[in-house]
RNA sequence: GGCCCCUUCGUCUAGCGGUCUAGGACAUCGCCCUUUCACGGCGGCAACACGGGUUCGAGUCCCGUAGGGGUCACCA
């Protein structure tokens, strides 16, 4: 039989970083088996717009490249697959049959009980310090029962008629043998009163009609099994085989990395860092920074700064999961090569900021050049600082590429070097550069102004050609080379800091060179603010 | 609180009874390289939660304890 894995969102406008390890698990598991991969669409509780809450998180799985054999279509409007509809919403007559089934088999009973009053019996129970064990009082299980109760006024939903002893145990794929007691479960509630049902319901019907085999989850839902086993089993299902991944934890903590708690988390030193180099991008290409979907809990803030899928997939491949004792490098294709839930941890692994750079810095050095130039087009034009796609800035955004090489992590820090883009009367000085190696230092810019006359009389201005100019220059003067360096740097790039000055000078040519320095010495002669 | 899960360097992990004076990676520190920054090279620091067993021998098996986490909805 072939491999069948599934992820199921609820559609909340955003999809989750640990979602995404657990769909990464899943894809891969189908993908490797030549299986196939389903999206389904938790919306039984959902009154909001599912189709838009819903774009984002198939972005996001377009972007990753985690391609979906059946469920919904690329506009999040409709369905594709033969097990259709893949939106819980629209499945109702599927778990219509399946309650009808269970009340029918004693295996569920038309409840009237009114939520308060189960509460109280709870808070009763808990006060007491034992599992609360619903009497059953409010069960009506004969004709009789259901008109006395209806005539009180009361509506019935549907409950589980779960057992009250005995054990239920089976065989995760990450946890070995595991085992509740029957007792400690609830009669849950499979439908409202208005006739809609409830997750457990829907998904084991799901996953029953879908054909699903292999249901791989994070560990909150390894409690919810056995009621699911109980409903699968009721309904006369094969089970299928479970594996519950250990939760992806935040950073430098324990718990369950949550979206809600972005305050606590930028306390992180790391945390914040990747937060701050985020807004930095993005305040320069005007993306809005709204919690609600820029946040790096959240996989749209990667797509939006410029990390590539592959370092994405392969640092959350190694959250929870490892080949050996050394390996890390995982491509897409050797992760579909390797992978087994046989080596998935299960211990919770915490959100390492740092770590995940350090997956992009490295992907990012693979990535050829011309398609670094083409994933940084978007990011200059709507920070417009280029306007058109011509040959020329293409070759331009290439040569600044290739000069900067590993300073540039994620596609977005193309927008540090902004000044090789832009109008020699338009670069961006930074003060702080300019203060201390220009006007602060009257020797370097009188340097500098000789220099500029032997930069004037090259015919070549290549790497080579203004390298031997300047060693040349600092020779006959008798300096040393960083007596002068900076000065250039700052006058001519705008910055402190950069890639090697005459990859610089190349890039920019003679002209704007020339021009620049000027520019600058003649800030630094007048009253001296830029 | 009940039930369940988890526990090796700061972090991700290797380890499936002797090869562990515990290996790798990220981070960190030092040195080298160097026009700045980054990269790179070399080196350092750094962990088996604790207590009992079992065994000739335990990071590895068992039982406790502690800590952390998850879950207990007419949410998913």
């Amino acid at each position: 039989m072939s491999i069948r894995t599934r992820f199921a969102p609820s559609p909340t406008g955003y999809l989750h970083i640990g979602g995404v390890r657990t769909a990464l698990f899943n894809w891969l598991l189908a993908r490797q088996a030549g299986g196939q991969f389903l999206l389904r669409i938790d919306d039984t509780d959902s009154d909001r717009n599912v189709s838009e809450a819903l774009l984002p998180i198939l972005r996001g799985f377009q972007w990753l490249g985690m391609d979906w054999d059946e469920g919904p279509t690329e506009d999040g409007k409709g369905s594709v697959g033969a097990c259709g509809p893949y939106f819980q919403s629209q499945r109702g007559s599927y778990y219509q049959v399946a309650v009808e089934c269970l009340l029918a088999n004693g295996n569920a009973y038309r409840d009237y009980a009114r939520p308060e009053e189960l509460q109280v019996e709870r808070e009763i129970a808990e006060k007491a310090g034992r599992t609360f064990v619903y009497d059953r009082r409010w069960m009506g299980d004969t004709a009789e029962k259901q008109a006395a109760f209806q005539a009180e006024g009361r509506s019935a939903v549907v409950r589980l008629k779960m057992p009250r002893e005995g054990k239920c145990t089976f065989a995760d794929q990450i946890r070995g043998q595991v085992e509740f007691n029957w007792s400690d479960e609830q009669d849950h509630v499979i439908q409202r009163a208005d006739g809609t049902c409830l997750y457990h319901l829907a998904s084991v019907v799901d996953d029953h009609e879908m054909r699903i085999t292999h249901v791989v989850r994070a560990v909150e839902h390894l409690s919810n099994t056995p009621r699911q086993i109980f409903i699968a089993q009721s309904l006369g299902y094969d089970l299928p085989v479970y594996a519950h991944l250990p939760f992806v934890a935040e950073t430098g903590g324990t718990a369950k990395l949550s979206k809600r708690k972005l305050d606590k988390y930028l306390k992180n030193k790391d945390f914040s860092a990747l937060f701050v180099l985020g807004q930095r991008i993005a305040s320069r290409t005007g993306k809005q920074v709204d919690q609600e979907t820029f946040n790096p809990v959240i996989v749209d803030f990667y797509r939006e700064i410029g990390f590539l899928p592959a370092a994405i997939l392969n640092y959350l491949l190694l959250l929870g999961w490892s080949l050996d004792d050394s390996t890390e490098d995982f491509s897409v294709q050797q992760m579909l090569e390797s992978f087994s839930l046989a080596r998935v941890t299960k211990s919770p692994a915490s959100f390492d900021p740092q770590k995940l750079l350090a997956f992009q810095s490295r992907w990012m050095q693979r990535l050829p050049l011309e398609d670094k130039a083409l994933l940084a087009y978007p990011f200059l034009e709507s920070a417009g600082i280029v306007k058109e796609r011509t040959t020329e800035n293409l070759q331009r955004i290439q040569a600044v590429l290739a000069a900067a090489d590993d300073r540039i992590k994620v596609v977005g820090d193309i927008l540090d070097y902004e000044n090789f883009f832009i109008a020699d009367d338009l670069v961006v000085m930074d003060a702080e550069a300019f203060d201390k190696r220009l006007r602060g230092d009257v020797d370097a810019c009188q340097l500098l102004a000789k220099f500029r006359g032997k930069l004037a009389e090259l015919t070549s201005f290549d790497a080579a050609a203004t390298e031997k100019c300047l060693k040349d220059f600092v020779e006959s003067e008798g300096i040393k080379f960083n007596q002068i360096i900076h000065a250039l740097r700052v006058s001519v790039t705008g910055k402190a800091v950069g890639f090697g000055m005459f990859d610089a000078l190349a890039i920019l040519g003679s002209e704007s060179a020339l021009r620049r320095i000027d520019t600058a010495l003649l800030s630094v002669n007048s009253t001296g603010t830029t």
